[in-house]
DNA sequence: TATATTGTTGCATTGTTGTGCAACTTTGCT
DNA sequence: AGCAAAGTTGCACAACAATGCAACAATATA
């Protein structure tokens, strides 16, 4: 069923849809590293991140492997990036959009 | 400020993060549409399709003109198609890795 | 064994999103 | 004017997501 194709991709993209996420998600782009590295980025409880991240492996995104007591992370699917190109053609679309909306009155 | 990139990117991958509002898209992928057009694929109320549409429509994916009664619809910004194939690679990743995992055990 | 570090989970609270219903607006047609 | 078709908006409610706190689990080290 077509319908299910829908659900699964809007799963992926929900997973992405968050500042947080997308930060996370651009950190891991530069490399592996463990939350606790990524704490000191967020002001947030770290029940609060470790749920973030929880939610980026649930669909796959990002991987954990283990070391010592840290959990080193992983982006598992670097094509997500293009996801940010996407959005900034979006967001540059939009401008120009609106600069044409006002040089016309 | 890079807070502020986040979560405008955010904004845009949200108005994305829907079943409905993907197959609303992949409609419009294939050429203007009005939302009575769209409807018969829909089991909802006109008033929750509409809204979905508005947030297509907020974010400038979508735009709308209006021919007489009816709103043509028109994807904006076709290159957020390209997140259908992101989307795509993550699942065919995820099922890949299940496989492996698999044929281990 | 005791202690510290790193993450996770249960719970309660708050905020956001999706939905249908009914009332409304806008446009066209008779 | 009266009516129909196509969308939109206010309202109420249900479902879901984000958050902090406190308690926990897993690992390492003294």
């Amino acid at each position: 069923m077509q319908a299910e194709k829908f659900k699964a991709k809007a799963k992926i993209i929900q997973a992405l849809a968050s500042p947080v996420r997308l930060q996370i998600v651009d950190e891991l782009s530069r490399g592996e590293c463990c939350i606790c590295e990524l704490q000191p980025l967020f002001e947030m409880n770290k029940s609060t991140l470790s749920r973030h991240v929880t939610a980026l492996r649930n669909v796959g995104i990002v991987s954990g492997r283990r070391e010592g007591t840290r959990l080193m992370l992983k982006l598992e699917t670097p094509c997500i990036l293009k996801i940010f190109e996407c959005t900034m053609g979006v967001i540059q679309a939009e401008a120009t959009r609106h600069m044409k909306l006002a040089q016309e009155s």
